[in-house]
DNA sequence: ATTCGTTTACGAAGATATTCGTATAAAGAG
DNA sequence: CTCTTTATACGAATATCTTCGTAAACGAAT
């Protein structure tokens, strides 16, 4: 049985500051985090603690101060994500939520030549 | 200012369901939301009363049972949640999110014609 | 009118998430 | 060595979400 990653809006945060930045300690996650809000460093460390707790992230103790790092996939984990958000708000229909997300966040034409790359990619395996 | 709509893990399974069938009676959501969940009467009850605090719902009290009906828009809480999960989860690559979305959700061909179609649209426009 | 099923209202318990204060230990500066 | 800074640990307060029991109101059936 493969259990679900359900990591809270928080914690989230911090997983991708850690899928982005690698292995990290405490205090460069709550800097990176103190630019997008407002957070008390015992906060930020106290989240990661309860995530370490879950199995969110592993740590390296072995020094002073600890270092992170993410122990959940990143691709995994936003696939869940995803698949739990077609299912309940687009009602199962993966092309609107694409066709939406396009729409609203402007994405260069390289980024749009990808996917069609992609779309073609897609039909071949499909035949 | 634009206040982001927020409606939690419950409230959206509700407003999804509200978004199908349009206007509904608590007991009508109900029967719907127990083939997906175990759920209580009352409790289903307790969380459209507190929807309808909040103004994620409307309703007509008028009769002796309520009538209730969604109150945000499906595409704007749709974009909204879609936005932050963009900016969060993929770092504010929308391209990334619709090849993880396509990659898992199996598309049908005519759903991938359709995307095909609409980033063909988006680039004309953007000359 | 009495009873039974259905509905809403209310409140509160339980679960989970978030925030932070305080204590303690370690490391570095002087 | 002493003082200051920086780190972790711990516990608790707060907030938010979820669930449900109970009561009151209403309508329909007998």
């Amino acid at each position: 049985m493969n259990k679900p990653i359900k990591p809270t809006e928080s914690e989230l945060e911090i997983l991708a500051i850690l899928w982005e930045r690698g292995a990290s300690t405490v205090r460069e996650i709550h800097e990176i985090l103190e630019q997008q809000k407002e957070a008390g460093y015992t906060t930020t460390l106290k989240l990661m603690q309860i995530m370490h707790e879950k199995g969110l992230v592993t740590r390296d103790a072995s020094a002073r101060t600890h270092i992170y790092e993410a122990a959940v996939d990143r691709e995994l984990t936003q696939r869940q994500l995803l698949n739990k958000m077609i299912d309940t708000v687009f009602k199962g229909s993966a092309s609107q939520l694409v066709m939406q997300a396009l729409g609203h966040h402007r994405s260069s034409p390289e980024e749009l030549d990808m996917i069609r790359q992609y779309l073609n990619e897609m039909e071949k395996k499909q035949k």
